[in-house]
DNA sequence: CCTCGGATAGAAAGCGCTTGCTAGAGAAGG
DNA sequence: CCTTCTCTAGCAAGCGCTTTCTATCCGAGG
C-alpha cells in the first residue's frame, strides 16, 4: 500500500536505520550510500510518516499559533510574520516545520482546548497572540497549561499579549496603555475636552489597557470624565457603528471619538457621517493599530501604529530559538502615534 | 516523566486496552469501569499522545487549510468559516480536530511543500482556498499530490478555486468571470466607455477569470479595448495605488477604474483623490469580493459580493463528510453585484 | 444442573520510525 | 605484521497507542 522506510531500505539495499539517517542528516553516511538511498526515495516517491517519526523521536515539527480572530488582519499580519520565521516552506529558516494557525475566536475554552491539542501533538513551540481574557480561573488554567507545555519541551512565546506570571513563557507585549495615552493626549492637545471612547470586548487585557491609557491622559489634563462617554463594544466595525450612535445619543456635544481599534474607528466614521457630522470639523476620530486600510479611510485615520509584522517575526525567531529572549523574558513594544486627517481642532 | 496510557491503566486497575476504549468510546465498556478510568485520567492529568495514536490508528485528526495570504481577510473569512465547521474546539462539529491554516503566500513551491507536509501528517482532510497558479507543470504537480492524498484517504476540497482535473477533489468555484462581467456591464450601463482595469497577480486563475469577464462585457457592448487600459498589479492596496497612477498617466480620459479586488480598489481611490479627481463624479471605481471594510470606504465601494463565509462553511462540511458533495464534484458559487456610491454616470 | 450466548476485559501483535550499541573494514601507528 | 582508531552500517529495542483475537463471567434456556 503505502511506501515505508523499509521499502526504501530494501530498494537501496541498506538497512532502515541508514535510510533514516540519510533523511535526518544527523549521522555520517558515506556519499555513495546516501546517493543510493536518495534515489530510492525518489523512485518510490516515499513520504515520511510524520506520526511515526514524531513518536519515535519524541518531538514533532508542529508549531502552533493561537489567534483570537483569523479574519482580522491584526492577527493575520502577525501570524504571517511568525510563520515566515518559523521556517515553514519557503520561510527564512531551513527546516520544514508545519506552522498551524489556530483560531480561538476569543473564547477561553477554545484557547484551552487548542493548547491541549497542541500538547497532544507534542508541538515544538506555541505562540499566543493578542489580548488575553482576564477571568481569573481562566488565567490560572492557561498558566498551568503553559507550564506543562514548557515542561514537555515546548517553547512558549506570547506576542502582543501581557506576560503570564509563574510561567517560562517569553512575552513581547504591546504598550497599549502608553499608546492609548498618547492618542488621547494628542486630541486633548488639539483642544478637545469632551471625548467619547468605544472599548473592545470586556474582560480583555487589550481593552482594559487602552482604556486606562485614555483615562490617564484625561486625568493628567484635569478633565473629569463623564461615565456616559464610555461605551463598551467589540473589535469589529459594526460595534463601532452602533457604539457611536449610542454615544451621540448620550451626549451630542462630543467633539472626538476614540475607538478601540481601526475597524471600530471605521464604523464610527460611518455612523458620524450618517448623522450628518463632518470629520474632523465636527468630530475627530482616532483608531488604534494602523492596519493597512486605515490610511485609505477618508479622512485617513489618526491612530497608533503597532509594528505587528516586526513583533511577529521576533516572536517567531524566539520560538525557534534563533533569537535570544529579552531579559526577564519580557519586552515591551511601543506603538507610534500616527496623526492623519481624522483628527483636528474641535468645533470650527 | 510524562503520563502514558499504561500509567492510567495501572491507576484504574485495568488494562491499557480498556483505557484506550474508554477514551475512544467505540467499544462497550461497563459504566463502573469507565468511571474509574475517567477518574484516573483526571487525577493523573493525562494527555493522549497524538503521534502515537495517529500511528497506531493510521489516521489523524489534523485538517489542513491552505490559503494564499493569511493577512488578507478574503482568506481569513473563509478559513474562519471552514475551521468552524471542521469541528475544532467550540466548532459546530463534535470531534476535536486540529484545523491548521497554512500560508502559502501564493508561492507554488510552498503550496506543494505544505501538501507534502500534510500528507506526511496523514491529514484527515485538506481544503485549498483561493485562486490557483496556472503554470502547467505546477498544476500537474498539485494534481498528482491531490491524487495521492485522496488515495491515502484524505478528503480534498477546493474552495473558491477552479476544479482540478483528473482528481477526486470536490470543487466549490466562485464565478469570477460572471461577476467581473456583471460589474463592467453595470459601469457600461451607466454610460462609461473608457474603463481602466487593474488585474491581480499574473498567472492566477482568479486574475484571469475576472479580467475575462470584464472583457466579455466590453466586447458585448461593442467597446474596443485599448491595451493601455489594462495594468497588471497585485492584490494589495499598494498595487492599486500605483497601477491607478499608471493608468492616469497612460490615459487621463478614463472615466472608470475596475479593480481586481476591494483592497486594490481602495488603493485606486486614494490615488485618484491624490490626483484631484472626485469619485464617482470624475472617475467611478469598482472592487470585487465585498470585504467588510468596503462599505466604509468613502464613497462606499461598488463591488461583487462573494459569500465567503457560506462557501467556507460548506467546504468545511464537505471535508468532514457531513454534507454531500455537489454532482460531478463541482459547484459554482455566484457573486452578487453590489452597487454603492463609488460608481455613477461619467463626466458630470 | 449443564450448556450456550452475550457482555466485558485482557493479552499481544503490531503501526513506522529513531537511536544506542555493536560489528566490520580500512587506515594509521608501533 | 599486529594493534588501535576512525568510519560506516546494521541490529534490535523501543516510542505509546489501537485493535484483533481470546478468555472469562453471568444469566438465560433446555
Amino acid at each position: 500500500m503505502t511506501v515505508t522506510l523499509a521499502d526504501v531500505a530494501a530498494r537501496a539495499q541498506v538497512s532502515p536505520a541508514t535510510v533514516s539517517r540519510v533523511l535526518n542528516g544527523n549521522y555520517p553516511v558515506a556519499a555513495a550510500t546516501r546517493e543510493r538511498v536518495l534515489r530510492a526515495v525518489d523512485e518510490l516517491d516515499y513520504v515520511l510518516n510524520g506520526p511515526a517519526s514524531a513518536l519515535a523521536a519524541a518531538t514533532s515539527d508542529l508549531v502552533g499559533i493561537l489567534v483570537n480572530d483569523i479574519a482580522d488582519p491584526f492577527f493575520g499580519i502577525m501570524a504571517s510574520a511568525i510563520q515566515n520565521e518559523i521556517g515553514g516552506p519557503g520561510g527564512r529558516a531551513g527546516g520544514e516545520r508545519l506552522a498551524v494557525v489556530c483560531n480561538t475566536g476569543g473564547s477561553p475554552e477554545r484557547e484551552l482546548t487548542y493548547l491541549t491539542l497542541l500538547q497532544r501533538q507534542r508541538a515544538a513551540a506555541v505562540v499566543l497572540t493578542g489580548g488575553a481574557v482576564e477571568d481569573a480561573p481562566h488565567v490560572a488554567a492557561v498558566a498551568a497549561k503553559l507550564r506543562k507545555l514548557a515542561a514537555a519541551g515546548t517553547r512558549v512565546v506570547l506576542c502582543g499579549r501581557p506576560p503570564a506570571p509563574d510561567t517560562e513563557a517569553v512575552a513581547l507585549t504591546f504598550d497599549n496603555r502608553g499608546g492609548g495615552r498618547e492618542l488621547t493626549e494628542h486630541l486633548i492637545g488639539l483642544g478637545h475636552r469632551r471625548l467619547g471612547y468605544i472599548t473592545g470586548p470586556k474582560e480583555r487585557t487589550t481593552t482594559r489597557h487602552r482604556l486606562e491609557g485614555h483615562r490617564a491622559a484625561l486625568a493628567a489634563a484635569g478633565i473629569e470624565e463623564d461615565p456616559r462617554w464610555t461605551v463598551h463594544g467589540g473589535y469589529d466595525r459594526g460595534a463601532g457603528h452602533e457604539a457611536t450612535l449610542e454615544l451621540l445619543r448620550r451626549d451630542p456635544s462630543l467633539t472626538a471619538v476614540v475607538a478601540a481599534n481601526d475597524s471600530v474607528a471605521l464604523g464610527a466614521c460611518a455612523a458620524l457621517r450618517e448623522s450628518g457630522l463632518r470629520i474632523p470639523e465636527d468630530v475627530s476620530v482616532a483608531g488604534f493599530d494602523d492596519l493597512p486600510f486605515s490610511i485609505d479611510a477618508v479622512p485617513a485615520l489618526t491612530t497608533v501604529r503597532l509594528p505587528l509584522a516586526e513583533a511577529g517575526a521576533r516572536a517567531g525567531r524566539i520560538a525557534m530559538g534563533r533569537e535570544e529572549a529579552p531579559p526577564d523574558g519580557i519586552a515591551t513594544i511601543t506603538g507610534e502615534l500616527t496623526i492623519r486627517g481624522s483628527s483636528g481642532p474641535p468645533g470650527h
